[in-house]
DNA sequence: GAGATAGCATACCGTTCGGTATCTTCAAGG
DNA sequence: CCTTGAAGATACCGAACGGTATGCTATCTC
């Protein structure tokens, strides 16, 4: 054993890192093991294909990303602390995983990469629905909780209103990134978030308070 | 001149089709040139590189949009009236796209295209912002008109306004192919679109009326 | 200490990639 | 009719692709 987890650790974090940077199809084994200096052998003894890679990268990155939202969802959080938390942890989020790259927005590739696999690519489909479904339990768990303090106007559709989050943060990942701007997101971030919840006027928050700023330390 | 257009035209609307069902760059030169009954030196007597086929499959594309849009958005129909017709137009166009091949939803393949892109693909990400350019702009035409006409509650900024759909509206469409079914997307593109724009009451429609039902047959 | 086995490296497989060089064919202009 | 040049066909390029076969080596078990 010549440290097999740390190998297979630094296979799954360059293949996160690469697949940030563009996607699934484009980004080779060999590139993948050049970057994680890490021999094509050892690449398919820990993994049996490349697609079983992507898989596993993306229960990684879902287990670093749980943590994250655990501690934002916190139950020491209003709903709308929440919300603040969730809103500033997306724009961390691009910082983080861009550093050093010169690119400022990377959106979600596990996402992307699964809403352009075709047909033949089910395994990787498969993993991007297992993703979207974590994060829509949790995006539902925000929405109850802003509904159940009474925070929303009218008597939305929990489950249609957290699709309703997911679906626009997605797209303006990917606006932001095809923009390469990351102030483009920061622009329509919130105020779009905001305008989809539909909060009573008494809870329409204007600035950029921030209400904790080690939520997403940990990323 | 063995009709040089027609050639010219059926690589272009094969890239297309096979662009819509994957993305960029797992399509291949060699399936385009298959698919299209065309050789490669046809190919490459038409298109510099492969690149350049994406730009001008995305043009053509644009410009078969452009048709279904100006249709679409008709001085002749009131602003409320062309959100309905780009509402069954979206729709439309997934099931005119997705026509025979196993999938139900696709989405914007330039966009996301585009938004996968990485650095060393700029002119695919140019193309993608053209046409990203264009849409924003009918976009914000229909915001426009519905503001003038004083259908929005408050004040809003159209042009934000206008971003929003369009995020939502992408982000909605990936999440639809992801788990091919148009009816995910039914289920949620026009309740998505009218929170977003925030109707006052009088003009919130429930049904599902087809106020023009020959708007997409161009497409 | 003698297997047994996990961890990994090297070399290489056949295929496909985007792209090119060269040739033929055919239609138009003189 | 004959030249000319665009349109297209064929063959091919080197590189990279995903994946495999095999062998070495360090570590564990007994």
């Amino acid at each position: 054993m010549r440290n097999a987890a740390e190998t297979r650790q630094k296979l799954l974090e360059t293949a996160i890192g690469l697949i940030w940077q563009s996607n699934y199809s484009s980004v080779g084994v060999n590139e993948i093991c050049k970057q994680a200096g890490v021999t094509k052998g050892a690449f398919y003894h820990h993994f049996e294909t490349k697609a079983d890679l992507f898989i596993a990268a993306s229960r990684h990155y879902w287990d670093r990303m749980k943590q994250d939202l655990d501690a934002i969802y916190s139950p020491s959080f209003t709903p709308l602390e929440q919300l603040e938390n969730l809103i500033q942890l997306i724009i961390e989020k691009q910082i983080n995983e861009c550093s050093s790259k010169d690119m400022e927005v990377a959106g979600c590739p596990f996402f992307t990469s699964g809403g352009q696999a075709g047909i033949d690519e089910e395994k990787i489909c498969q993993a991007a629905r297992e993703m979207e479904d974590h994060m829509q339990r949790y995006s539902v768990a925000l929405v109850r909780g802003l509904k159940a303090d009474g925070v929303l106007r009218g008597d939305p559709d929990v489950d249609q209103v957290a699709r309703f989050l997911h679906h626009f943060v997605q797209g303006l990942l990917i606006y932001g990134r095809l923009m390469n701007s990351l102030d483009a997101v920061r622009a329509d971030l919130r105020e779009g978030i905001y305008r989809l919840l539909d909060l009573k006027d008494a809870y329409r928050s204007e600035g950029s308070e921030q209400p904790v700023s080690s939520a997403a330390d940990a990323a």
